[in-house]
DNA sequence: GCAGTCGTGGGTAACGTTACCCATTCCTTG
DNA sequence: CAAGGAATGGGTAACGTTACCCACGACTGC
């Protein structure tokens, strides 16, 4: 096998047909599996390909179909449940010919926007949306030109399969556990919808609502606390001191991510608060941090993995032609571990 | 504007010339911003791309030439230190045509080779190899045949670009700030040398071999001890475990990376080992979660945003036509928090 | 034994863009 | 005023692959 070095003309589908005496149509046709070629020409070619290093160019077969590339869009590298995610897809993908490029989207609509329409215009195949921030109208239009499988949001559509974590599942396990506990007043740590067009569909939308819901039907609603941040490290921190200037001072707060609750822990540990033994605090996603020993944080387990690689399953499928839609939903779990505990007496001033 | 719907022909450069009756030549050249254009030529065609929304073929140009596309190798995306570099780049990127996509290399030697072929054979006009495993040959034949500048190694090479941290530098601080606090036996989590045909260039091995060098120039050869893991949570989470049950037992650990610091925060606590009263401990890349109240990590600031930068303005330059290998150093710099103190007395069992 | 069918291989026209030319007009300069 | 050049616009042949045809021989079934 002759290396493909960088300087000299590449080996293409017409080198191959030459070596081995063939039509270059018969190249292309036991490259793709296609019918009509017998084991024999099969062998001859597949031989001759080997022996060149042929590889396909794949910005030639993008102009006549496939690219066999899926698209991610992801609204930032650093979230580590997106990891897991990614870590589900890849294996999915592993087999196929098929290779994911991930593409950052950003924080806002317009570079979610610039973002996604260097995916279509690089010809994916498929392309998965991890929480999207986009409208569903503007996820219709993606998903009308290019197979889509949205992660994330709860709104069922026909032209693209979702996946998603049960979040009002979630969410009830997490509040109703602190409710149990005796905490009457739990704050709740969630992100600023930044996405146009969204009324309810978007996760932390939901888990912001269903945090609300499960608290007035406890009879609780006074305690009711929320600030508005965001699902990051910092937002964490910045919403829980917004949180502890209430008065009265909440006994339990839950942050709508894990990496949220990290920055909580943060700020609470400077406010020279106990964690749990002045507040109790829980996150969402189960993020490997959360299981380390030091953090042990209580939070809603969802599976990424799974998630992933159900969404490479629905990409794979809707390629190959599928045009029914698709709806998969996680069952979460709660994971209880060392940063929620009844309330003290001290901070149960009622 | 009309949005580019999904299912019609798309827009191509020949809409463009009928819409704005000029020939195609002429859109092409207005859309590279090629010689010979009048000023009138330009609004005109500008005015037939907005009004017909066309966007260009991606792949289509790929078989011309450019593509636009810089392609970004990361082992894993889950290290927060990659989302800096990453930050960094997608800002110097910016106003340029060019998006960033990334690609994930994956924990060994094979998959990593897979991935950059994706690349390669996505035509991508540059790539960026962040922490990659490849020998140096490997490196210097993707080099011959797309711009590349390399994230991490020390080797230098005339074929590609480097960036890295002053490695010896950041190790020779946190080291010398163990011994000056009085440790005698300062352990260090190392990563297990997955390359192939790498001696010593590794960002990981000259961590560790710097630690081994300070180390004996202060005359404490005698507490050197290693523990080859891995730069991730569980990494350091064994490698603690594995340091924790050498007798004597370190006063201090210093992990090759944050992470690593991490997973050995929650080992040290599962031991029942307070930090730093028991043992002292400090990590590598100042990551955001290291500088949270709770953890407070003494670590080595590598300022990743500045390294993306550079890495995405070297790479514009190369494929701007810069022949000339660059090697760009970032320094280091101590950042001392609260898990590293002078060793107690109680540890102190010479 | 003959029409119809199946299996196999190949010819060729796209796909959308760009780089290399050439043609025309107008302006400069000796 | 003629010759040369600059400025501007356009024609056209690739780039590598695939999908749609068609051609040819061999086999089937009546």
């Amino acid at each position: 096998m002759v290396a493909a070095g960088g300087r000299g003309r590449r080996v293409t589908i017409a080198d191959v047909a030459d070596h081995a005496q063939v039509s270059t149509t018969s190249v292309s046709k036991v490259l793709r599996n296609a019918y009509g070629v017998s084991p024999a020409m099969r062998l001859r070619v597949q031989a001759a390909i080997d022996e060149l290093g042929y590889r396909p160019h794949n910005a030639a077969r993008a102009m006549r179909g496939r690219t066999f590339t899926i698209g991610v869009l992801l609204p930032h590298i650093s979230n580590p449940f997106f990891a897991e995610i990614l870590d589900g897809l890849t294996e999915q993908l592993g087999g196929t010919d098929y290779q994911a490029i991930i593409i950052q989207g950003g924080l806002d609509d317009a570079s979610e926007r610039r973002a996604v329409d260097a995916l279509v215009d690089r010809q994916v195949d498929g392309i998965l949306m991890v929480a999207p921030l986009s409208s569903k109208s503007r996820l219709e239009e993606v998903a009308a030109g290019t197979p889509t499988v949205v992660l994330g949001p709860h709104e069922r559509s026909t032209v693209y399969d979702s996946v998603n974590d049960d979040d009002e599942a979630g969410t009830e396990l997490v509040v109703e556990h602190l409710i149990r506990l005796g905490h009457r007043r739990v704050a709740h740590i969630a992100q600023r919808d930044l996405g146009r067009g969204r009324p309810a569909t978007t996760l932390h939308v939901i888990r912001e609502r269903t945090y609300r819901r499960v608290m007035t039907e406890h009879g609780l609603a006074d305690g009711i606390a929320v600030a508005t941040t965001s699902y990051t490290e910092d937002g964490g921190h910045r919403g829980a001191y917004e949180l502890l200037a209430r008065d009265p001072r909440p006994t339990a707060i839950f942050a709508g991510a894990d990496l949220a609750a990290f920055g909580a822990l943060a700020a609470l540990h400077e406010a020279g608060l106990a964690v749990p033994a002045d507040v109790s605090l829980a996150g969402y996603d189960n993020t490997r941090s959360a299981g380390l020993a030091h953090i042990a944080l209580t939070t809603v387990d969802q599976d990424g993995v799974m998630m992933g690689r159900t969404a490479g399953r629905l990409l794979l499928e809707r390629i190959g032609g599928r045009t029914s839609s698709v709806r998969f939903s996680v069952t979460p779990a709660l994971i209880v571990r060392r940063t929620t505990a009844p309330p003290s007496d001290s901070s149960q001033v009622t």
